[in-house]
Parts: C-alpha cells; structure tokens; sequence
DNA sequence: GGCTATGACGATTACGGAAC
DNA sequence: GTTCCGTAATCGTCATAGCC
C-alpha cells in the first residue's frame, strides 16, 4: 500500500495509507486504528500502524486494511441502525431467525396431526418472512424494543388495509407469545403501544367504505334465468338457507328431506347445528339438479347433492391448502354474462341477502339459527329448540320478498 | 375455451376473559 | 349481564397461468 498523506505523532511525521480503493469505508486514524463516524460516534476497526517507541510505524503489507474491512462488515449493519453488534458471548442468544423457525416447526407438526390447515401454516410463513425481513435473520429477540414494533406496524400499515394489518399483527404477537410460552424466551417482548390491532371503530369505518353486498329481486331471476340446473339449484340453497359456496358443497343427501323439504345441516366451518325449511321452488330446483347430476369421481363424494361436473367436490383444497371453488368461480362468470357483476359481488353474497332480508321478519334468533350463528348470550346457553313454524316464517318471508 | 391449480389478499367467525 | 377485545382459525374472492 503507497503512503502519502502526513500525521504527527510524538512529534514526528508519519506517514498515512492512503484508501485501497475509491469508496473504501474506513479512514485511517492518527491513534493507529481504521476508524469510522457513524451516527455521530467514531468507531475503530483494527490497525493500520503499531506504536514503537512512542513512533506509530506503519503495518507492513499490501492487504493491512483487509482485516479492519471484514471487522468492520460484521458490525456495519447493528452501528448504522443504532444497535450494539452481537458480540461472542451473544452468540447463543435467541436470535429471529430461530425464534421463528422454532415457531413454524411446531406449527407444522400442528399441520400434519392435522390440526392445523397448511393455509394457516403458509399464513404463519407468511407473517415470520415479514418479520424477518424487517428485524433481519440475526437480530436478538433481547434487543428488540417497541418502537422496532411501531416501524414494524407502520410498515405493514403502508402496505395493506385495516383487515390484513389486524390478522398479521396477531400472527405476530403469536410467534412472540410461543417463543415465551415455550421457553425460547426469558422474559415476554414489550410490543409498545403502537404495535396494536386497528381499532373495532376503524374496522367498522373501513367496511361501511366497501361496496354493498346485496342483490335485489329482479338481479336474482335474472341470474335464476340464464342458470344451469345445479346453478339455479344452488342460487336458490344460497337465498332460501343462507348457505355459503363450502355450505353448497359439503350439502348430502343425508342432510335434506325434499318430501318435508327441510334441511338439518350442521355449518362445516363451525359445526353448530341448523335447520332451514325449503321452499317449493327449491325442492323442485335440487330436484331437477340431482336428476342430471355427474357420476361421484370419489365414493366420498357419492351423497354429495352438488358435484362438479367432473364429478368432484364443488369446493376442495389443494395440497398446498389452496381453495378451489368450482361453484364461486361460475357464479362469478354468470354474474359478468348477465351484466351484474360488480366488486364485492360473489355467491357468498347470497348469504348477506338472505341475513338482511330475514332480519326484516324480526325474529333475530330464528334467522341465527339457520345461518348456524352460534348465540353467545345467555338465553341461547338455554335455549334447547326453536320450532319450525318460527324458522318458516323467517324463510316465508324471504319467499315474498324475491317472488313478489 | 373451459376447467383446474396457484398465490396473494381480504374478510368473517368463534370463544374466553377482561372491562364496564 | 353485556360489551368489547385479543387470540386463533377458517372461509371467500380475484387475477393469472397451465393444461386438456
């Protein structure tokens, strides 16, 4: 390495090295140490000269600053963020990498017991990604502090709506609460005040923003008109009942009693038990469906009362825990020939009408029950049946509301 | 062209417990 | 006794791409 430029120790010149290349961090400094100014703090980074005699002699060599640049990668990252570098005795300390590969592996073992879906466990990825992207693979879980959760918040905030931030921030808190529960962690993170979920009000204003989930009487016969056999089948299951597209398609024969025309189905997302009246028009539209229904693909699936026609399941679930949803998707396209559709606008929207309209009959219990809405008060922990009559003049009502 | 699969995102629901 | 909140989990929609 040339030297040129001059320093004065003990009173004699000595000479500097100069930078081995153009953007070479480190500056050599008059104690004989490369040296850096980050965030108003000078650090050092090995020598560039040794003290002999009270003289500074330079090191000898042409790769002296070698080492002081490798000293000086190692840190660069903590110093520049205003964190102290993980030193050797940090070496086994928790670091986010580890606390959130621990935390995905249990999951997955949650997965294949099965019970937890790989749609949640590639959520959980998803969220783990995010927080190592942003607090790096090495940070300390020690060293985090709340207001690395409010840039966190923020980050998320910027990037999604009221809804998502909400489900990703608890994602978050979870993987730190597990890391505590489960012994990774000495003591629980403080998140600060800002790494909190949007506010009920916040969430309230961001659905009243959304486009209204509604179709009205005249829409419906539209649809009813152009539809295939299982198409008008399931559009009328979908108003007369409430049921969602998964309701549609995990509907058995078992389930229903077209000569009482009487549904007894449990909800498959909950469990909870409900029962719907038919109406006439319906019994007759599963009626025409199941007379030209495809043959079952899979003896699971024989009593199914809608299949694709395939012969599948309407809606099914990948291996990766995707949806496939063979009965929203034509919906969708059924909406966009007859002119309807429009954002917010699917088949589960059948279920916010047939909500609104039996609300109007006003008997919220009957209308909760075959919606399969749990009751939470305390009246619905006694509650031990609801009879027919009140469910029918919940289902009545809608009757006359779409065929008036 | 219709069906199927995938990935990303948004929204909903249940439930227990704390706060009112 | 009711309401609200935090936590945990599931369901639905949409755009896009590949396949038959």
């Amino acid at each position: 390495m040339s030297q040129s430029s001059g320093s004065r120790a003990s009173g004699k010149a000595v000479l500097k090295p100069k930078k081995p290349y153009l953007d070479f961090p480190l500056t050599p400094h008059a104690c004989g140490k490369w040296a850096k100014k980050i965030r108003g703090k000078l650090h050092y980074f090995g020598q560039w000269a040794r003290r002999l005699e009270g003289v500074l002699v330079p090191i000898a060599g042409e790769d002296g600053w070698k080492p002081a640049l490798e000293e000086y990668k190692k840190v660069a990252d903590d110093l520049h963020a205003g964190r102290t570098p993980r030193g050797e005795a940090d070496k086994d300390k928790l670091t986010v990498a580890d606390l959130c590969n621990a935390f995905l592996t249990a999951k997955k073992r949650k997965m294949d017991a099965g019970e937890l879906t790989s749609m949640m466990w590639y959520d959980y990825k998803f969220a783990t990604d995010f927080l190592v992207k942003q607090f790096g693979a090495k940070r300390l879980v020690d060293d985090l502090a709340a207001e690395d959760f409010g840039a966190l918040r923020a980050a998320m905030a910027k990037k999604w709506g009221p809804v998502r931030l909400a489900n990703c921030i608890t994602r978050v808190r979870s993987v730190f609460k597990f890391g505590f529960e489960n012994g990774h962690m000495e003591r629980p993170v403080r998140f600060g005040s800002e790494f909190d979920k949007p506010s009920a009000s916040t969430l309230r204003r961001h659905k009243a923003k959304q486009p209204a989930k509604m179709l009205e009487p005249a829409e419906i016969h539209t649809l009813l008109d152009g539809a295939s056999e299982q198409m008008r089948a399931v559009i009328l299951v979908g108003i007369n009942c409430g049921f969602g597209n998964h309701d549609c398609a995990e509907l058995s024969h078992s389930n229903q009693n077209l000569d009482t025309g009487v549904i007894d189905f449990p909800r498959p997302k909950t469990g909870i038990a409900r029962r719907c009246p038919l109406w006439p028009e319906t019994v007759a539209a599963i009626r025409a469906a199941v007379a030209v229904r495809p043959k079952a693909e899979k003896p699971r699936d024989v009593g199914r009362v809608f299949l694709s026609s395939t012969g599948t399941m309407l809606v099914t679930r990948t291996a990766a825990g995707h949806t496939v949803d063979l009965l929203g998707a034509p919906f969708t396209a059924l909406l966009k020939a007859k002119g309807l559709h429009r954002k917010g606008v699917g088949f589960y929207t059948l279920r916010h009408v047939f909500e609104t309209i039996a609300g109007e009959a006003k008997d919220q219990v009957a209308v909760d029950h075959i919606m399969g809405h749990t009751d939470p008060s305390i009246a619905g922990q006694y509650r031990e049946r609801i009879s027919d009559d009140r469910l029918r003049a919940v289902t009545d009502h809608v009757r006359a509301w779409l065929f008036a």
